[in-house]
DNA sequence: ATTACTAAAATACGAGTAG
DNA sequence: TCTACTCGTATTTTAGTAA
């Protein structure tokens, strides 16, 4: 993302554009940014353009609203400052229990992962894995995460199918060891996946929607 | 400070040129940017004439260390995302006790801001602050209040000397009620004036070097 | 009041290159 | 290799202004 595009995007987020429509004046923008009026009115064009934000005028009244592809972009700011002042070998991530799909369990009974758990991990998990979905403050932590090397799980094909590469964090939750396992090739989410050598639904006796916090372990 | 600088501050903040010195070739920082090679050697020139960096070129290879004004343009960077993502009512403050010169109690005997405090807090406070010394992840707390708009304490002249403002924000340590006092014109500072209608010092039974946690409510 | 077009002015960029 | 200069060009910005 371009410096000056972000600029004005953290502008429209620190208005109140994260949550909800904001109306503001390219004048007023360009105030704040230190730049022309038309030259603001023209960052919220191109901010539109790029899909950041959903920018309509209405009577004469810009309205903006930052759009998922923003918000993923200031997170990742947000992660990097984070990293930078609030570096730590440990990371507390905090979710809410949900049920998957069950298709954590399909890849855990590969033996092409299974392998390389024992072999990285020390052991290996049971097949089946705890989702949580994180909100808040916890979501700059996974991004951290998503910008740190952790143990690598190469890909693999099996039965003519192609089983992508994914990463794993270390930790603890609720005083079992467990690992968090991130896939390489995949979007922004706010779930995680987490793997241990014990059933941990069943050991810690969680429903959907109990909370869980966890600890990554550098 | 302009979008392209902050960039290019950001990038040598990651990789360690807030601790220490790193090495970075003008090719490497532009490759990170998306900038060719000249470019990014004039972003550091420009970074360091402004005084963000101290930048030397020793044996054909450049390096940089972030100064004291880029920390903190980075701080405030760091404090902007944080409000926009982790926005509380309570903010929490961790800081060590440090004694002070003995002039917070000499502007605390002032009748100027005695009336103002009784009027704006409820209460005269105790002729004498606490001074905490605050760091790591917490000075980004502390940057997100010197944008917020807080309790004003307006200046005024007496004998002939005029008396700063500055800006107050109810808080809570130990249980006990108290307040934050930050002038209004000053710069960069990492240690905050603690005021209350006691004692804390001897109410908390604190010395030198011990650490404080204060809830700081907006 | 607004937004945003066009065209001119200002600025930033990178190729070439010296040291 | 490296940094960083000059300079022609490309891009960006803004003034003027229409809607």
């Amino acid at each position: 993302m371009k410096p000056h595009l972000l600029a004005a995007l953290k502008h429209i987020a620190l208005i109140g554009g994260l949550r909800e429509p904001v109306s503001i004046a390219s004048r007023e923008l360009g105030t704040a940014l230190g730049i022309s009026q038309q030259t603001a009115s023209q960052r919220l064009l191109e901010l539109a353009k790029e899909g950041f934000v959903i920018y309509t005028v209405l009577a004469r009244k810009g309205q903006v609203k930052i759009a998922a592809k923003g918000v993923e972009a200031l997170r990742r700011e947000h992660a990097d400052y984070k990293r930078m002042f609030e570096l730590a070998k440990e990371i507390p991530l905090r979710g809410v229990v949900e049920s998957g799909l069950g298709e954590g369990a399909f890849y855990m009974r590969q033996k092409g992962y299974k392998e390389q758990f024992r072999r990285k991990l020390g052991y290996e998990p049971y097949e089946g894995t705890l989702n949580l979905r994180c909100s808040g403050g916890t979501l700059a932590n996974l991004e951290i995460l998503r910008l740190s090397e952790g143990i690598e799980i190469s890909e693999f094909v099996s039965g003519g199918r192609t089983y992508g590469g994914a990463k794993c964090f270390r930790a603890k939750a609720g005083g079992i060891e467990c690992a968090i396992i991130m896939p390489l090739r995949s979007h922004y989410s706010d779930t995680i996946e987490v793997i241990s050598r014990q059933n941990m639904r069943a050991r810690l006796g969680l429903k959907d929607g109990d909370a869980v916090e966890l600890i990554i372990v550098l």
